[in-house]
DNA sequence: CATTCTAAG
DNA sequence: CTTAAAATG
């Protein structure tokens, strides 16, 4: 270990904001100066660019062309570099809901998975899994150390949510989704979050009706995933409160060089 | 005078609410226990017909085909009666803007013109002001006594706004809706707040934007007119705050058989 | 239940 | 600036 490297680790967060403005309305600014990320994933922006809303950072966005619905970004407190933006797939980059980028050598992708609560939408959001597993695929292989951020509406395992003998049937925890979200992983990309975890449960978004936050009635269908490189400490900040989602924080570790811990 | 008639006056108030529901919030009931009339005349409803919502009074209701658009009601603590709903003008009627009915022998009639201030819909105001004056004419000549409240989106005089001289080409001053009021209250109807007015200024209602309400940049827009009968102490509650509007409130009297005080 | 947009005033 | 509805989650 050398203290002269310039830094080791990056820290990154992760957040379904659900509308940008009403994110910043509870106090995003201030989470965002405790917390000090130093590269920020935003999905449901749910508006037009906003790059002066967080000062001290770099920003990319990828609205949707629908006003006030869906819409990714990406902020930096380093340069971005190499900027994607969507899966080359008209109609779901109409909907801005992958942007990716470059930071420190690292790309960062964010990543907003449709919702199928809809029922007319799961057919929707089946092609999705299907157009984002192959633009994962083809990412993985070019090797860059990849850090995914996002809400997929996908809740992976029993312990992924509260009730899940009774949501078997519901979008979001279809056992075909389940099985996708198996095979994204076994492409390459660690769940780092439940690496943090373990056994534990923690959701990441809680239904604004009755009292679901309050007895914990969630899911967790936000991640941070990972491939080629280490996050660590990574945790969902429940009380945080900026959106019906949880920001979940990791540490992403430069100096080892590869490999996942 | 004889002290033993059972009710010599009824308290009358009209209010344009911006929303039923929304002035509820701001505290129509407890105005109306405050103020405690007897009959009780709205516009701008914006909801569908809402019967248990001031306790203590029957009511009628007229509401836009529109769903949140428009409507008026009538709210009475006595019984109502030959209830008359529209002016018999389909495209008027659709919008729920005229509803009248007969509490202890006088017709009361809550009326909604349109506004002009989007500009495409001041040929309809126009039509509206000829159809409803007909409608009015015909009113007068069964000789029933008459209390009109409602909203006309019409100033009078120039006293009726704050300021006159740069709204003369502005929907709600425009020449030919001032001369339309004139021939409106020439056909035997009195302006009652005006006349308990004298020439002082008061209006009913204020933009919402900026601080026109705390500058009084308002519009006398909102009448209590009659014919065939008293109206007394007719003022407009500039505080109550419960819309963009102020309720004006009068005594009619019942007991002095007809004329205007 | 909460967000944003739209129509309307 | 404000209301209410619509679409969407």
């Amino acid at each position: 270990m050398t203290p002269e490297l310039p830094q080791a680790t990056l820290k990154v967060a992760t957040l379904n904001v659900n509308g940008l403005r009403s994110a910043l309305r509870k106090g995003l600014a201030d989470w965002v100066e405790r917390t000090a990320p130093d590269v920020l994933l935003l999905q449901e922006v749910r508006a037009d660019p906003m790059p002066d809303a967080l000062s001290g950072y770099q920003s990319v966005w990828f609205p949707a062309q629908k006003p006030g619905y869906s819409g990714v970004s990406i902020l930096s407190r380093f340069p971005l570099t190499d900027v994607r933006v969507g899966l080359m797939h008209g109609a779901l980059d109409a909907e801005g809901r992958v942007l990716s980028a470059v930071v420190q050598g690292v790309r960062f992708a964010s990543v907003y998975l449709p919702s199928g609560s809809r029922g007319e939408r799961q057919i929707f959001k089946d092609e999705a899994l299907v157009v984002f597993q192959g633009w994962t695929e083809a990412l993985l292989a070019e090797g860059t150390p990849l850090v995914i951020g996002g809400d997929y509406n996908v809740a992976h395992q029993e312990l992924d949510l509260k009730n899940w003998r009774s949501n078997q049937k519901n979008s979001g925890f279809l056992p075909h989704e389940r099985a996708w979200m198996t095979a994204h992983l076994a492409g390459g990309l660690t769940d780092t979050h439940r690496a943090s975890l373990g056994e534990l449960p923690a959701y990441t978004w809680w239904s604004n009706r009755s009292g679901a936050f309050d007895n914990d009635v969630g899911w967790r269908i936000d991640y941070l995933l990972a491939a080629g490189i280490a996050v660590q400490s990574v945790q969902a900040d429940r009380f945080a409160r900026l959106s019906d989602h949880a920001p979940i924080v990791g540490t992403v570790v430069l100096s080892e060089g590869s490999g996942v811990e």
